[in-house]
DNA sequence: ACAGTTTCCCGTAAATGC
DNA sequence: TGCATTTACGGGAAACTG
C-alpha cells in the first residue's frame, strides 16, 4: 500500500487551458469560468489491479473557489508506457462565494488573488488484497485568476515559485513570507522567457541592462517587491514579450534587436560608427511594449545621435517593423525626402538585415493606385538661419501643393545638412533624459 | 373589464441592453446571455385600484428560449403622469432547448434565426369588484440573437417589419410570406439610418445610387430576399454604416462625403473640374465598410481621373481620414513628393473643409522626433519613356539613401508632369470596370 | 461537406468591493 | 477615496449540428 501511495503520489498532473495560446507556454494559470483540462497519470500499472479505480479531481476550498463539475472517472491504460490515465476534460473553476461573504479565508490573509497557490488533488478509494486503500495526487501550484489581465502577475508568481521550491513539500504560503532570489536566478527565468517567445535568450549586454533595473550590484539579493509590486519591472519586461511574440519574433530570433539599451549606451554605441548606423531598442517607458530606432549622423564635425519616438502595438499591426525601416523618411518643406537609416548597428547593411521580411505590395490594385501608410517624419518651413526660440508649433506643417516651390534647385548636400540641421534643432529644443 | 384590458393592451414596452451601445438606435434586438431590462408602463392609475398589481413577464416558447430570472413585480405609481409602472432589470434570456432536441417548433419551420418574431409578454392577474381579471400586454416584434455578427440581418427583419405592420395585430409570422417593400419606403428606411447614425440623411443622388442596387425602375416592389439574404446590399450597407459612426460622422454630418458614387459618375463630376478636385466615396466591394478618394487630372490636353485603394476601418483607427487627406502624397524616385489633393468636389478648398479636423502632432515629444504614418503613393524608378510592358514589379521600389540622386536640376513641372504620367500608365495597366 | 448558428474566450471597459 | 478584483460584453474565431 505505501508503495501504491507512492506512486499515486508521483502522478504528473498537465492543465490545458486556451489561456496559454495568448502568451504561449503559461501552464499553471488558470483563469475562472474557461474550460481547462486536467490528466493524472499514474506511473505503473502493476498486474495486481484488476479491479478498476475511479480517480476524482477535487478543488481546494481555501478562497471559495470550485469545480462547477468533478466527476469520477475509471483510470484508463495509457497506450505505450501501460500506466494508468484519466483526462477530466471541459472542467472550469467557479466563484462559490457570495457577493456578500467574500473574506479571504487562513492562509491568504494580505496576499494579493495572483499570490495565493492552490492545487488541484485527485483521490481515489480502491480495495486491495483486502484492504481500503486512500490514495492522492496533486498538481503543481496552480495561480487562479478572473481576468486575463491578471495574468502577468499571476506568471510572476509561478516562476518566482518554481526557481525556490523545486521539490516537495510544496509551500502554498511562499508569497507569504516571500525569499528573494540572486541575480543569477532571476536573470535565467527572464531569459528563459525571451527563449520561449520568441526563439532566442538574452545576451549578457541585455541582462546586465535590465540587472539595473533590479538591483545595482550583480551579488544583492532581488526581493519580491521589487520584481512584481507597484509598477514594477516585470510588467514593463512582460509587455515587451508580448509585443515580441505578436510582431516581432522573427526580428528577436535572429538576434537583429539589441532590445534592452539604455540611451547613454545608444549613444556611446552609435557614436563610433558612420553616419546612417541604426540600432533598435524598446521604450523604457511605455509599459505596453513599444519599440524605436537609434541613428547616428555625423555633420560639420558634429556627431547627432537621433532617437524616434517608438512604434506601439498598434501602429506595428497596420505596418511591420521592417517595413518601417525600410519605408522611414526625413521630409521637409522642400518636399524632398531621405532615409536616414542605412546600417544596422554594427554595420551591416539595412537590406541584407531585414529585405527578407519587406512585404511587396503591388502598385495598383483591382484599378486603384496603391496607397500605403508610411512612417515619416516632418521638418518645418524655415529652420534656418538662426531659430526662433518659439515652441514646437501647434499647427500642422502644410504640405505642398501643386504650385511646388520654385527654389528647388538646391543640391543633394544641401538637403541633408538641413535636415539634420533641423532634427538637432528639434532635439536640443527638448529635454533630453 | 374590457376598459382594463384596452389600457393595458396599449402598454408600452421598453428594452435597454448594452448591445445597443455597439450601433445604437437599434432596440427590438435581444441578445442571449446579456442583460437587459424592460418596463412596463401601465397608462392610467384609476382611484379604483386600491390592491396592488402584480405583474410577470413571460417570454414565448416557440423556439425554447427562455428568461433566466422572471420575478413578479408589483407595479409602481409612475412620478409625472401617475400611471403604473414596473421595470424588470437584469433579465436575460437562455436557450433552454437540450442540445439534442433542437429542432425548432411550428411558426418557424424555414425561417432563419434573425427572421424569428419573438414578443414579451405581461400577465396581470386581480381581483377588481369582486371579478378576477386576468389581463396581457405585449411588446412589439424582437429579433433574438446570440452573437454579434447577426445583428445586422436581425435589424434588418426589424426595419421591414416595423415598414409593413404599424398596426395591430401582431403578424410574427411576417417572414415566412414577407412582403415587399416600395422603393419609396425603403428608401425612407435607409435614409433614416444614416440620421440616426451620422446625424443626415441621404441625398437623392445617394439613394438613386443605391435604389440601382436593388430595382432597375423605381416602381418595382423589393422583395425580401433581394434585400437582406445571400451577400446582400444590406450588409454592404450597414458595413458604411459603421464605417461612418466609428470614424466619419464629423464628415458626413458635414455632408462632406458624397459616398454612394459609382465610378462611371465619379469620372463624370470630376472631368468637368479643375485638377486637384477630389470626392469621397464608398468601396464597392469591401463588405466591412472602407471609403476612399478619386481625383482628376489635366495634362498635356488629356483627362485622368485617379482612385486610391479604399481606407480599412483598422487603417482609420491608426490616421483619420482628414488627415489622410492632408498627408496624402505622390512620391517619386527623384524623392519629391507632391499632394494631388486639392479641392473638395465641387470647389471647396481642402483646408477649408478638413482644415478643423486636423490633429496636430507635436514635432517632439519626450526628446524624442516624432514620426508619423503617412499615406503615400510611390512610383517606381524608370517609367520614361515608353514603358516596359512587364507587370507591376513585386520588388518593393527602393527608397533612396544617403547618396542622393544626382539629377535633382529638374523644374518643378516637369516632375509633376512624371507623377502623373506614371499614374496614368499604372491605371492603364489594369483592368478597370 | 457545408452553412447557419452557437459557443468560446481574449481584451477592454465598467462595475463592484474593500 | 483609491486600489484590487471581478464582471460585462463586443468582436473574432472556433465549434457545433444537423
Amino acid at each position: 500500500v505505501s508503495l501504491l501511495t507512492k506512486l499515486l503520489a508521483n502522478a504528473l498532473v498537465v492543465e490545458k487551458q486556451p489561456i496559454m495560446s495568448s502568451l504561449p507556454q503559461r501552464p499553471l494559470i488558470l483563469k475562472t469560468k474557461v474550460q481547462f483540462t486536467v490528466t493524472v497519470r499514474f506511473l505503473a500499472n502493476l498486474p495486481e489491479f484488476k479491479c478498476p479505480i475511479k480517480a476524482k479531481p477535487v478543488f481546494d476550498k481555501f478562497r471559495g473557489f470550485d469545480f462547477s463539475r468533478a466527476d469520477c472517472k475509471v483510470l484508463d491504460v495509457d497506450t505505450p508506457g501501460g500506466g494508468l490515465v484519466a483526462e477530466f476534460g471541459h472542467m472550469s473553476i467557479k466563484d462559490k462565494r457570495h457577493p456578500k461573504s467574500k473574506g479571504t479565508s487562513e492562509p491568504f490573509s494580505r496576499l494579493g488573488v495572483t499570490e495565493e497557490l492552490h492545487i488541484i488533488k485527485f483521490v481515489a478509494d480502491f480495495q486491495h488484497a483486502g484492504l481500503r486503500c486512500n490514495i492522492e495526487a496533486s498538481s503543481l501550484p496552480l495561480v487562479v485568476v478572473s481576468s486575463t489581465n491578471q495574468i502577468p502577475s499571476a506568471w510572476a508568481s509561478v516562476m518566482w515559485y518554481n526557481m525556490l521550491c523545486t521539490s516537495e513539500p510544496r509551500n502554498l504560503s511562499l508569497f507569504a513570507n516571500p525569499p528573494p532570489l540572486t541575480w543569477k536566478q532571476l536573470s535565467q527565468v527572464l531569459s528563459w522567457q525571451f527563449l520561449s517567445v520568441g526563439q532566442r535568450e538574452l545576451d549578457e549586454h541585455q541582462l546586465s541592462m535590465l540587472r539595473e533595473k533590479f538591483v545595482d550590484n550583480p551579488d544583492d539579493p532581488i526581493h519580491w517587491n521589487k520584481f512584481s509590486k507597484n509598477e514594477s519591472a516585470w510588467i514593463w519586461i512582460d509587455g515587451i514579450l508580448d509585443l515580441i511574440k505578436k510582431h516581432l519574433v522573427d526580428l528577436w530570433r535572429e538576434g537583429f534587436i539589441m532590445g534592452f539599451v539604455n540611451r547613454k549606451r545608444t549613444r556611446a554605441l552609435l557614436q563610433e560608427k558612420k553616419t546612417g548606423t541604426f540600432l533598435l531598442r524598446f521604450s523604457e517607458s511605455n509599459n505596453d511594449g513599444a519599440i524605436t530606432f537609434s541613428w547616428v549622423e555625423h555633420s560639420n564635425g558634429e556627431t547627432h545621435v537621433h532617437a524616434v519616438d517608438p512604434c506601439t502595438k498598434q501602429e506595428l499591426s497596420v505596418m511591420s517593423l521592417p517595413d518601417i525601416i525600410n519605408h522611414y523618411s526625413l521630409r521637409a518643406k522642400k518636399n524632398m525626402t531621405m532615409n536616414p537609416l542605412l546600417y544596422l548597428y554594427p554595420d551591416i547593411d539595412k537590406d541584407v538585415a531585414f529585405g527578407p521580411y519587406y512585404k511587396s505590395s503591388g502598385k495598383v490594385k483591382d484599378g486603384y493606385v496603391v496607397r500605403r501608410l508610411m512612417p515619416v517624419t516632418l521638418m518645418s518651413v524655415s529652420f534656418l538661419p538662426s531659430p526662433p526660440p518659439s515652441p514646437p508649433r501647434e499647427i500642422p506643417p502644410m504640405d505642398m501643393d501643386m504650385n511646388m516651390d520654385t527654389d528647388m534647385d538646391i543640391n543633394p548636400d544641401q538637403l541633408i545638412q538641413d535636415l539634420f540641421t533641423e532634427l538637432t534643432y528639434l532635439q536640443n529644443a527638448t529635454i533630453s533624459e
